[in-house]
DNA sequence: CTGAAAGCGCTTACAG
DNA sequence: CTGAAAGCGCTTACAG
């Protein structure tokens, strides 16, 4: 059944009357060939329907033409347009792409960590895929990487992309007190470390010490960028009877737990309290009422992420930092009209 | 900078004082080793910090012990799902991930296909990522392939996965009768050749035959399975006077398009007319009224998908045809009352 | 249980 | 402009 067609270099060159070197120069242009030669060349190949052998190629030039993707985990639609980014970028650039979730690190092994410097030319790594000791070694010998929404560990420079979340969360939480006249506003902490999470709340407070309100740190709370999280966050806030009259919720995940424990203590949105997320997710403009909330462009992150990485590849230095703009949109939960 | 560590088996053999070929043996399990030169194989790799180099592997066995996955694009909360339980399949199984997605084809230039059986064990092709000759190709080398909500070309006996599309829609539209006593059910046709939509409407039809409704025409329109063309769809259909108390439509991508027509023409839903959806998207709960739909498990198809490939890849025989059940879940925008 | 050697399919100085 | 040959880092008969 295996027909293991496979032609060789050697092949091609045996039919073409000429040696395997000539093909290599032929096959990456690196000397100029006769015309006759390469017309030769390119008829035996186009016979022999030959393509050459990626490993082979690894091999002898250190080079694996692939770009390797490490997340904490694939599930979540906040992956998809990010992975529509890298995808299209590193196609676009020809660079295959090489993906790995390193959660669940399934239990006791120590952790598999199959994209490295053998099968990849640089690594992008999303939030805390990966760990310091790996980043550290991958940094000690030269190897391209790229960080996303996560800084690097001190002392190592490894460029970073990521989005303008505090700028963000200054703007919504802005537009909350000026534009609706909102004072005791909730915000809601994602998980423990998160950098994204940090920025925001750093925005939140600003936007409240522009305006000359105090922060309540009762009115900061856990959310956990899900929606399970935040409905308990809400809900706890509610029982403790504590005074709101917004809602800053962190991400759009958990916006939607707010809305839920809101409407379910009878509250009106936005008559009662006003609510906005960050990320304009699928799902913002669907919500009931339609979610006020910060585009994050995740996919731009992506673009530009390949693009970095791509430099550090050709060995050109790469932005430390790059930082995506995100944009405030307005739909009615925050109790814009539309 | 660039310290390059990387050590070799060579290296390895050396500080063990044994041969390469004992530390291959050792890597790969492939003959027994003295306890003792075990041992200090051992803590030499680990002095050494020693790890494999694929490439170098991939070359000497010819097995690369990467999947790779063809997709049609790699946008749309669809893939999420899909990735993720392709992703935990592969890694739990030890192989990594390979992903390319076919279009856009850049202007012209014949499609790029970068991965095949030079840099990959097996290939899942998703729908139509893959043209028949190409397919062709592969099963004629006879390279391991497993195809996903598509069925093979004629003649070729490649394996699929997919989900019961059929009895998924002939469930729900029975319901639609049965419970709410709908007999004028519009149904939305996806994109042309797309088989997941074929074997919807398939199931559509048997459901009205069951109960005796006459199959009208009129009522089959096009929806593109996106939400703009299904909401051009019923715009149609209204704009036409025709007749109609519930739409299934085709996918839950529609469904936002459908809902957002028929409360433009002041429809009132479930009460004027019922709407029900397919796939159980991340959304379908946050849609006003909630989506009665068919729960479509994407993620099984991923999963299921791997481990026939893999059966492929070890030379075993995989199943002709595995087809994942699906589940209607009923919601509020088919009339049922919660 | 272990070693020497050929080979996997390419690329790249070195020569001419 | 082209060729002969070494080398990339492994695996695997073949011997012993």
């Amino acid at each position: 059944m295996k027909t293991s067609n496979n032609a060789t270099i050697r092949d091609v060159a045996r039919l073409a009357g000429v040696s395997v070197a000539t093909i290599s120069r032929y096959l990456n242009k690196t000397a100029p060939l006769a015309a006759e030669t390469a017309e030769r060349v390119r008829s035996a190949m186009e016979e022999l329907n030959f393509s050459p052998h990626p490993a082979a190629r690894n091999l002898a030039t250190k080079r694996t033409n692939t770009i390797g993707l490490v997340l904490p985990e694939i599930g979540g639609d906040y992956y998809t347009p990010l992975l529509r980014g890298i995808e299209a970028a590193s196609s676009e650039s020809g660079f295959d792409l090489l993906i790995h979730s390193t959660r669940p690190h399934q239990s006791g092994n120590r952790p598999r960590r199959p994209l490295n410097e053998h099968n990849t030319d640089g690594l992008l790594v999303f939030t805390d895929a990966l760990d310091t000791p790996e980043l550290t070694r991958l940094n000690s010998i030269g190897f391209p990487v790229v960080l996303m929404h996560q800084s690097a560990p001190e002392s190592l420079k490894i460029p970073v992309v990521t989005i303008e979340n505090q700028s963000g969360a200054y703007h919504i939480v802005d537009h909350l007190i000026t534009a609706h006249n909102r004072r005791r506003i909730v915000f809601l902490r994602g998980p423990e470390k998160n950098e994204d999470s940090d920025a925001r709340e750093l925005g939140y407070r600003q936007a409240l010490k522009q305006h000359g309100i105090p922060v309540d740190p009762s009115l900061i709370a856990r959310g956990g960028f899900d929606s399970t999280g935040a409905y308990q966050g809400i809900k706890d806030l509610l029982t403790r009877d504590i005074q709101f009259d917004a809602v800053f919720s962190g991400d759009d995940d958990s916006a939607i737990g707010v809305l839920d424990a809101l409407k379910q203590a009878g509250l009106r949105i936005p008559e009662d309290v006003s609510v906005a997320g960050f990320d304009d997710s699928i799902f913002a403009g669907l919500l009931s009422p339609p979610l006020t909330t910060v585009r994050a462009p995740i996919e731009a992150v992506g673009h530009e992420a390949v693009h970095q990485l791509i430099r550090l590849i050709r060995g050109e230095d790469a932005d430390p930092v790059t930082t995506i703009p995100t944009e405030v949109i307005l739909r009615r939960s925050c109790g814009c009209d539309f």
